[in-house]
DNA sequence: CATGAATGAGAATTCATTCAT
DNA sequence: GATGAATGAATTCTCATTCAT
């Protein structure tokens, strides 16, 4: 007498949130986030709007759910970063797990990006902006020199636009995500180099 | 018994349209396109929101009309770059004077940028989209090395980014926009190097 | 065979019932009836909403429960009332009786006062008229003076606003609520007076 | 082409507003306020919910208008009252005063006194508990004895009786009236004379 | 040029209630 | 005795848009 009687009927155990997270974020990415309607949620999922909302208090809280379990490895990151000296092979880690990180959870951080108006808006306007901060005082050096400073931000960026603009440039993915990676890191490096020519 | 009845009040001419656009521009950039909503705008500027319909026939067509009229400078760049031999010195004049049409429309790059999802649906999306593919493809060699053709990509978003993300960053802003400046054409510079060497 | 089929006094082991009633009393006089929500009941005693309909099929059962609970003193009274002659003596002790009456069952009597609209909507509303129907109909001599007639009711009132009213002057409570006791037992008398003298 | 073409549709002048209060407080006077639904008001103007928003920004502001605009003549009535001396002769007039007014806004005060639970919460509730006070402090003697300050009280109560609940008592409502308002002036004269005594 | 009045569609949210376990 | 999960109906409110004047 398993809570799944039948194989066919949808299971209804005690995956409906999970559900409900997977669709939303779905949606939120493809469209944004004011685009996309509980009940459009909803429909999708086959339930009702008020089921929704026996699993999240409000709209907000779905996104900000999804942000809390997704963002945890930045977090963690970020955590590690802020133990390790300042060195080279420190900022390359960091570059190279910030790069994982993103791609393990590539639908949010997309919907982060192209929603970043909204998502000022909301709660989780400001931590997402603390995290940022956070890796970027990791990889700059305060003393050094601002192109430098640029070039550590820069390669930030260019993991970013690596998700998102790079798709549309032919190529094979994996390869396309080895070179992303490589200038992001070659960034680090420049930015690094000078910074202890300048001490 | 005119609009205007004495010379104390605004000078209601024919500025009304362009007022329209101002408002709209800084609200959009601020708050997002879906969050504003015509009631507000209206209010703003203190007339019906009738009277917004007079001047434009939908929300949309305010935001169309501000992308217009501010992107104009960049479809000429891609015209002149597109007439142009492939070389370092173009590459660094588009650069150059990429970096001083985002500055000259400051406000709706950073709505462009913090509401891509929203352009997306909107009937700028294409044109947008088209317009970046068109200034990529001529800082980009299609031979080059994926890597060489990432720091293209790259230059062009380290301008984006030095737009928005540098901003908490402290220091003067005109050193910044240099050095921002400076990172880009230095990519870009790398990125034309190699190609010549695998020529 | 049902969990409550004893009519003598309650008091079950399991107080959940007891517990409902009581919050539940406290919010509908607090807020009132319409903006108490079953959640709101079910949150502050730490159950479920499905627990609440365990004990009760619905809400205004609730309602309904506490009313006949509360005001079987008042029902008794009247039933007191109508056995004795319509002496002035009756009279004052009706008045003494309904004042403590009132006292006794506070919450639920100003839950009464300030909901009426809402009460008039629920089944006790009938019943609450017909048992201010009856107190009135004993403390009424229908051939009395009109002006005698509203002197009666006055009575009656002034123990209600006594009740709520009264509240915010200031004074020693238990010296107001003498004083209002006087005042009725004083309207009741003249009515009565007159009425004798017209006889 | 003035605006009525024609007998047959509904004077879409500038009337709206008024109908809509004019429907509103009928229906929060038979149903209370939480009861009568947008909805409802809108289908019974024939109009739609959005109609009702375009003259009144909430639910609230209906009757918050209707408290404001029906309730002046008491405000009045308070300055008045306070630029008067103390005697009998200004008391009987507010009392008198009082209940013409009562009468003159007799759904709106049948409200108040249905929904005083809703009430309180409204932002009207305050303003009406100052006036309730307003009047009441013109109406008593602080130095008087208690008795003789419930009768105050108890005669303005009376005159808030004398609306609703004589309503199910026999006979012709204008002599009821008269009636009511004779206990209501007895009680105040003789919460006066005592305090002369005292004097 | 512009307004006043209105609409239709749809949003997020809340509620009392149900029922299998 | 109680819960977890869900529903259906309703609610307040907002928005872009229209149109006669």
């Amino acid at each position: 007498m398993g809570p799944t009687m039948d194989g066919t009927k949808q299971q209804r155990r005690g995956n409906t949130r999970q559900r409900i997270q997977d669709v939303a974020l779905a949606l939120f990415a493809e469209q944004g986030y004011e685009k996309t309607s509980l009940r459009e949620i909803a429909e999708r999922l086959d339930v009702t709007k008020a089921a929704l909302y026996y699993h999240f208090k409000t709209k907000e809280e779905i996104i900000v759910s999804l942000f809390e379990d997704l963002t945890k490895p930045i977090l963690e990151l970020i955590e590690w970063g802020r133990g390790q000296p300042h060195t080279l092979e420190t900022k390359q880690e960091i570059i190279r797990r910030y790069s994982e990180a993103l791609q393990g959870a590539e639908p949010l951080f997309r919907f982060m990006q192209e929603n970043q108006a909204t998502v000022r808006e909301l709660r989780i306007g400001d931590t997402f902006k603390d995290r940022m901060r956070g890796l970027r005082d990791i990889l700059i050096d305060p003393e050094a020199d601002l192109v430098d400073q640029v070039r550590s931000v820069s390669a930030m960026f260019t993991l970013h636009a690596g998700m998102f603009v790079m798709q549309d440039i032919e190529g094979d993915p994996e390869k396309k995500h080895e070179a992303v990676l490589e200038v992001a890191l070659d960034l680090i490096a420049q930015a690094h180099e000078h910074a202890r020519g300048t001490d």
